[in-house]
Parts: structure tokens; sequence; C-alpha cells
DNA sequence: TTGAAGTGAGAGCACTGCTCTCGTTTCAAG
DNA sequence: CTTGAAACGAGAGCAGTGCTCTCACTTCAA
């Protein structure tokens, strides 16, 4: 995947002056969010001239765009991570440290989350360099529940009948854990997952506001009845 | 709220430019999206010098926030119609009807509805101005929801013991409703209102694109999964 | 050694949001 | 009806942006 190391003298400093624009984009990102991010303040930063940047990124939705896939990995691997710490069998430790560690992620770094889960700024559709690191969240998810499933695990609910065309229409996560994951199962977890990224956007865009004092109480009381719903326990 | 008929020539004058400028940028945030909405293209459109636009709205950000407010008043509309059409004692289609609509909505302006639910793009803090229109969807779920409660509907699972810090922290939303709702049919409540969300947010933001087909048919799927776990049937 | 490729700097283009000034028009108070 | 303040439109202009082009220079491999 990764090119392999840099030999030349060329090289390196390429590299190098890569990872610093990267860096330098990163710290305005993060201090005034996206909007404000210009590949001249970059330069200034790093005392070069606007045009040589231009080496290094095509474009500023380039430059934007490798940050958005540097914020899903760094999403990624916090989240993997903390789910790991969790025994294999404790599902419902697994769901609660998952949806935890997105949420203290983007509470951490709202501008990335805007960026990564908020509107995509750069042309609307997202690129297609993003689409693999962007699953890595929802693929610990639908791994979790086919875990907690194979584990014995059923919603306490009664299962509602999954038509054939739902069937199809979820095909590719079925496809994705082997089929090892019943339709209602997995309907349930496509639900689970958009009411964890729901409620992030919810609060980190202001929609809770008026309704909601304490997002961080609020936020386990839905994990954990979500958890409940799915029939991992609590 | 509305400020009186205007009278004079003037005032005549000033709403119907005023008027005039949002068309056009509706127009155009509605083409190319919320980074392309530029007063100067306005102004061209309108053939008048772009300073002329600054004596309506103050600020690009201004007129935009105009924009966004429009764009809560028109979905908040739709929903109010799509709901008024069930019977009052439809929950289920009063539900459904709710929740179709906003998505209906989103698909129809999708960058009007990057910008009310996806990442706020004036200054990250939304204006004071929004909050009012941008309560109305959820007004009408927690209205909705509250009175299925008094009409005896209760969610099938167990109810889950609310602890007193989450009572607190919901507070607003109990007594939007004067407390005629349960803690813990409120919080399913909310979690509903998330899932909903961010079911629209995955899927015009791109994440769903690697794991299914037919977002009509997941969608419906989805919506009747949670509207049974509300207990309104189905 | 040589020649192609990579690199940095600077000037410049077209565009943006926004401000200031300067005449003109509207409107209401006297 | 007069008059003076407020509102208005147009134009020039400033500072900033993304991006391109050209020109010198350096690196590197054949």
């Amino acid at each position: 995947m990764a090119p392999p190391a840099p030999r030349t003298a060329r090289a390196v400093a390429r590299a190098e002056l890569t990872r610093a624009i990267l860096d330098s984009a990163q710290a305005q990102l993060a201090e005034t969010g996206p909007a404000a991010l210009s590949v001249r303040a970059v330069a200034r930063d790093l005392d070069m001239a606007s045009s040589a940047v231009y080496r290094y990124f095509a474009t500023r939705d380039a430059l934007l765009t490798a940050l958005i896939i540097e914020a899903y990995d760094d999403l990624g691997d916090q989240v993997d991570r903390a789910v790991a710490e969790r025994a294999d069998d404790d599902f419902l430790g697994r769901w609660r440290a998952l949806a935890h560690a997105v949420r203290d992620w983007a509470v951490a770094h709202p501008h990335q989350y805007a960026l990564t889960y908020g509107s995509p700024v750069p042309g609307y559709a997202a690129p297609t360099d993003t689409v693999v690191p962007g699953t890595r969240v929802s693929s610990a998810l639908i791994t979790l529940l086919s875990d907690a499933e194979a584990a014995g695990i059923r919603a306490p609910q009664r299962a509602r009948r999954v038509p054939a065309a739902e069937k199809a229409a979820i095909g590719p996560i079925l496809d994705h854990v082997g089929r090892r994951l019943s339709p209602g199962y997995a309907v349930r977890g496509l639900a689970t997952w958009a009411t964890l990224f729901g409620h992030i956007s919810l609060e980190l865009f202001g929609h809770m506001h008026q309704g909601v004092l304490d997002y961080d109480v609020h936020f386990s009381q839905v994990v954990d009845q979500v958890g409940a719903d799915l029939g991992l326990g609590g």
C-alpha cells in the first residue's frame, strides 16, 4: 500500500515537506475550520512560495482530501483500540467502547468530524480515495454485531419479517460478513449506525442546544438504550 | 413577528428586491452548492452593483443565514402538511409521514439539507435566528410521541430505568410537552430523532454507498423498525 | 557527462468579500 | 410646500484567494 521507503535525498525532502504541509494545514483546520484553510496561509507558515505548495498538492481540494483521509484513519485507529480493550465476548462493552470512542473523537476534533461526517465540502461527492478509510467504523460495528449474533445474541423484540427487496438492498452489508448476519439484525445494525452518527451530528452541529443540557449523560443513556434493543445486555 | 405590510414605494421596492436577491441566491445554492454562492454573482444576475446588495444583506453569511431560515421553514411546512394528512390517532401513519417527509425534502434539496443539518458553514456556530425554525421537526416528533403515550401506547421493550441525571439532562424536552411524556419514552424519542437524521445524513453524504443499494427500500424498513420499537404498531 | 525531470520563486490573472465615496432619490417633519 | 435627513445605487478600490506560467536552479539516472 504505502510506497517504499524513500532513498534519494530528493525523495526524503519531498516526504518531509509533504508531511510539513499536512501538519500546517491540519493545524489551520483544527483552529479555524475548513473555510479558513488556504494554501497561501500554509505556504506563509512554511516560509515558501504558494506556487511551490502546488508541487505537492495539485489543488486545495486535494490537500483537504488528504486531511480527510487522515481524519478517517485517526478515528478508525481510536475506535479499533478502544474496542480491542474489551473481552471478545463482552458485546455490550464492545458496543459501548465503540460508540464512546467515536463521540469522544468527534468532540475532540469537531472540524475533522464536520469534514468527514458533515457535509463534504470538496465538490459535494467525496473522492473515491476516501471510501476505504471511511468505512472502518461501520465495518467495526457490523463485525461486532455479527460476532454477537454468532454467540447466540438476539434482539429482544420479536424479529420483523424482512422483505426480499430489503435483503437485496442491503446485500453488500450481508456479503461483507460472509452472510453470517441475519437480515433482521443487519437492519437493526444499520439503524444503530445511523443513531450513533445522527446523535453526534445533531449534538455537534448545535441542534440539541434547545433540548438537552448534559450531552455526556444523554449520550450514555442512548447508547445503553440501543445496546439493550440489540439484546447486548444492560 | 413579520413586519407590517410595507406602505411607502421605497418599502415596497425594498421588499421586492430583498425577495429577488433571496431567489437568485437560492437558485445558485440549489445549483452549485453553498461554496459557489457569491454576492457578486447574485448582483450580476440581478444587473446591479455588488455593493448595492450589501444594502440588503450586511454580509455573505447573513444572506446564507436567511437562506438557512427559509430552508428550515420549507422543511417544517412540508412535514407539518404531511403529518396533518393522517388521522390523529394513526400514530404509525403520522410517524411514517413525518419521517418520509423529512427524507423526501432532503433528497429533493440536498444542498439545503447540507446547510441545515450538515456542518453549518457560517462561522461554525449557527446564528441564534435559526434556532426557532430549526426546532420545528423535532417539535413535531416530540408532540407526536407525547400524543401516542397519552393514548396509551408504550414501547414493547421493558422500560429502562432512567437515572435522575438523565431526567435533568433532558429537562427542556420534557418541559416542552408540559411533562406529558415519560422520561423513558422521551429518551427513545430522542434516539429516534437521531436515527432519522443520521440515516439521511449518512445517505446523502455518501456513507452508505458501499453497503446499501436501494435507499428508498432500506429507509422504509428502518422507519418501520423504529416505529415498531416505539410501539406504534406494524 | 549530460540531459531530462523535479523543484522553488515570482509575477500575474481572474475572482472573491467588503468598504468608501459620491451623486441621486425618497420620505417625513416643519 | 419646503427642506433636510435617511436610504439608495454605482463605481473605484483594497486585501485576500486559487491557480497558472515562466524562469532559474538542483538533483538524479542513464
